[in-house]
DNA sequence: TATCCTCATTTTGTATACAGAATACATGAA
DNA sequence: TTCATGTATTCTGTATACAAAATGAGGATA
């Protein structure tokens, strides 16, 4: 017999409770998604009227929704005179990089300090099934676990601050790194750098998985900084 | 005679074109700063209703005001029932200073690279100034030069994102530090770190700086931890 | 008394309406 | 033609209206 349903149980967050997510945040998605996966060009003017009626919504959610792309960054919003995509230049990008390379660093050095054996068990053993997905050259599933591999490094950190800043620079860059990755000169480097995070990693030395978590990501600017 | 007013003088931005800040805008700026100088209280109701009234605007940009300021982290929205001034815990606050320091640490070693001789001599001069204030026990004067002085550090690591991301954590903090600040016993130790930090710039030691920064960051903790 | 139900009230979320600003267009002068 | 000026149209910002959800106050029942 099933445990009856405790007031507690319908607390926001626990998977009883039916997710409720409001027009404004769903629209704020969508959109980020648009511009992630670049149907709304950086740059151009974002159409208020045409998207409201593609949407389905009315300009109130929608408009809520603007605000918040522009707090995170993604848009530009110009009083009186329309949104737009916000369009990084290089130094921008290369800022971005700057910052985001010291807080991967900053993960490691804390997820060294803080993580379980177990939890550092587990990383290992996904890094061993990437290595397996790099001698079949399956690029896709790699791309994959190499997106869970850092977010569940950055995790071990246990510092929500930290995650939630990596988070936003990520989300700015997502766009344009994954322009950067159609090459793919670069992976036999990247594999080898996981490979001594790896070791880093087992052997609980911070301040090297720092420095390879930081060089790591700094290779990207040589991937993408003749596209900006 | 006057220079004759050339159109490129009215871009955005030049002082002779005026500027016109939305609503929104303005209720935004309010709201943040009712939150700073505690006239909203972190866990309590923003009552929509009162809080219109007040201000004097109708709810559409009083409600992308509040968009803002979430993305901001400064309160929350729960869907269909209300905003609250977020309530920091105590691992919400260490967790912000730990990648504050962080942070701080990159400005440090940012700023002795990239910065001019002529902005470290200025940057010295003031610190000069804040002994003078700190001999004569003048309080709030040194406060105030002691914001201008880490404003000015951070701007001399030339990065922008770097600066907008310490500028979001400062906004959550700045409550609770100011709080924090009415203990003086951490004063002289600050002092001492201010010089260690004018030194290590005089010499452009970049770790050096560095280290202090974050260290005297840290310091912050003693002062706050046990008022969260 | 405590718990549940019902209904009135308040609050929230979304849509729409309207005014003012910006933009596009067209007409006329040099 | 090119530029300037005035006008129509579109778009943006704000207010208001309405529906749905949450809250709160009685009152009935055990």
């Amino acid at each position: 017999m099933r445990k009856p349903v405790e007031i507690s149980d319908l607390d926001a967050g626990h998977p009883i409770a039916i997710q409720k997510e409001t027009l404004h945040d769903q629209v704020a998605n969508r959109i980020r998604d648009l511009i992630i996966e670049g149907y709304l060009e950086p740059g151009s003017r974002i159409d208020e009227t045409k998207l409201v009626q593609q949407l389905g919504v009315s300009r109130t959610p929608f408009r809520e929704a603007l605000r918040t792309l522009a707090a995170e960054g993604l848009i530009v919003i110009r009083p009186s005179k329309g949104s737009i995509v916000r369009k990084l230049t290089r130094e921008d990008v290369y800022s971005m990089l700057e910052v985001l390379a010291h807080l991967e660093r900053l993960s490691g050095e804390l997820a060294c300090q803080r993580a379980s054996d177990e939890e550092i068990d587990d990383l290992l053993k996904l890094h061993g099934e990437m290595l397996v997905l790099y001698e079949k050259r399956d690029r896709l599933p790699y791309y994959k676990l190499n997106q869970e591999f850092h977010s569940r490094l950055s995790e071990l950190s246990g510092n929500e601050t930290l995650l939630r800043h990596q988070g936003m620079i990520q989300a700015q860059l997502k766009r344009i790194r994954f322009i950067g990755n159609r090459k793919p000169e670069y992976w036999a480097k990247a594999v080898s750098e996981h490979n001594e995070m790896a070791d880093a990693l087992k052997a609980r030395d911070g301040a090297r998985l720092g420095e390879v978590m930081s060089r790591h990501l700094m290779n990207t600017w040589d991937r993408v900084k003749d596209i900006v």
